[in-house]
DNA sequence: TTTACGATCTAT
DNA sequence: TAGATCGTAAAT
């Protein structure tokens, strides 16, 4: 498979604000049945700590919460809502709990497979969600604890195309209407300019 | 064992 | 705007 230009573990070793940022641009890549299938970051949220009440580690270190407190760079990836995976890069160091959410990724290779993924929706509804574009990739509770800095686990991240800041947008975080204030508005997601 | 509720998506 | 659908964590 050539080269490895996968992140290495250090950089997902930093505060997850400074990750977040940082992924926007970069390339999630999936080896899902022989296809490479590539999308670009262009959507991502920030989760940091048992302080932060709307991160799932705010219940301490459970069976669930587990991956957040190990290495850096490796795939946490949740079950909710019943029916949907969301795929997430670990960050800091081991034993203090952080992640971002991918939210959203513009798909560039393996269209085909992606498209059949995701039949019946228009292509601008593929992966501009956390859990449709788990869906388009293939992603789901398999992958949880799979390490992002090695092609090993058929999922990994790639350096892609830098985004300057005058291109990201921040804002609050999706789907957290019911978590107490600071943590409900802190602006901790980043996305591209559209 | 039971309950409440989700880091969501889709159709209405 | 509501229904789908079930793992997780806390309450009973």
């Amino acid at each position: 498979m050539g080269l490895s230009s996968c992140l290495p573990r250090d950089w997902y070793a930093r505060d997850p604000l400074l990750v977040a940022r940082d992924l926007l641009g970069m390339h999630l890549v999936r080896l899902l049945d022989g296809q490479v299938l590539r999308g670009v970051i262009s959507e991502t949220e920030a989760y940091r700590g048992e302080e932060d009440l709307a991160c799932h580690a705010r219940v301490g270190r459970t069976l669930r919460t587990a991956v957040m407190y190990g290495q850096p760079g490796v795939a946490y990836v949740y079950f909710t809502y019943g029916m949907h995976w969301c795929l997430n890069a670990v960050c800091l160091p081991p034993d203090f709990p952080a992640a971002v959410l991918i939210r959203a990724v513009e798909p560039v290779d393996g269209l085909a497979v992606i498209t059949a993924r995701r039949a019946g929706r228009l292509r601008a509804r593929w992966t501009d969600g956390p859990a449709k574009l788990t869906q388009a990739f293939g992603v789901d509770g398999q992958q949880n604890g799979v390490d992002l800095t090695s092609q090993a686990g058929g999922l990994w991240i790639e350096a892609g195309e830098s985004v300057p800041d005058e291109q990201v947008i921040t804002g609050p975080r999706v789907g957290i209407s019911n978590v107490p204030e600071p943590w409900r508005s802190v602006p901790w997601r980043f996305r591209v300019k559209p």
